[in-house]
DNA sequence: GTTAATGCAAAGCATTTGCACACGT
DNA sequence: ACGTGTGCAAATGCTTTGCATTAAC
């Protein structure tokens, strides 16, 4: 699927929930989620806004904000990284892994050779190397 | 090893490494890093700061942020998940994975089958399920 | 005695919230 | 018309910084 089909999709999908859940379409949205699906470099927030606020007059950082949180809710855009906004910080400098648990938000230390097997493909611009893993 | 082992593991760790780079070895910094240890719930640093302050008389929050900051350089103590301070997003909502470029902190896809294969350790309170990979 | 660490208060950044107004339905 | 979304400004939460004081070597 190339890109521009792939906007329109996610214009498709954003219409029809908006349509079936009662949910105003606004042009913030469309344009918001529209320029979003343009790239693959996964923005932050602001970067968002900085690309966008061109296209809205007096368009607000915090509608972009409300609005990135509200497609994360709706399933129609995924949040990377970042899942806590804290730091965390452990003394065992020994490879190995974590679970994260996302409603108690604990940290759990996992031990398992396995993990430390895998094999990356090859398809970074630089080689790169496990480590660590996110996982719920 | 036991837990009281490891604590004394990590305060040998640290008076070698004040001793040979000339890091004055200050009892906020002995503290904080034995309390660290002493712990398996990968803290927060305002945590350490809870459970430090009752010990030092007069404890900044400052001090356990920058204490902490250099532990993690000196690899003494390991920085857990917050890999970026800003949240990112993604339109694709299909399974995949990301790299994180730790020094240009781009964000690279990652379709690879066999990242959905591997299968956990069952050592989870709950039943996981793998989310997310981070890695670098 | 020097050099570096600490504490305090203030600044910084990303993000959230309260409220009046504007827009989509 | 109604309910919700939006914009603005201020607040929040985590973290960092500047500077005078204090402690380690």
């Amino acid at each position: 699927m190339d890109r521009r089909e792939f906007i329109n999709l996610k214009r498709r999908e954003l219409e029809n929930i908006c349509r079936v859940q009662g949910i105003p379409l606004t042009m913030q949205r469309q344009i918001i989620l529209e320029t979003l699906a343009a790239r693959t470099d996964h923005p932050t927030a602001d970067q968002i806004y900085d690309a966008v606020k061109g296209l809205i007059r007096g368009l607000s950082r915090t509608t972009v904000y409300r609005v990135l949180e509200m497609m994360v809710r709706l399933g129609v855009v995924v949040k990377v990284s970042n899942l806590h906004a804290k730091a965390r910080f452990d003394a065992n400098t020994a490879r190995h892994h974590h679970l994260l648990c996302l409603t108690c938000d604990a940290v759990i230390d996992c031990h398992d050779e396995r993990l430390n097997m895998i094999e990356m493909p090859v398809l970074a611009p630089t080689d790169f190397e496990i480590e660590d893993f996110s996982l719920s």
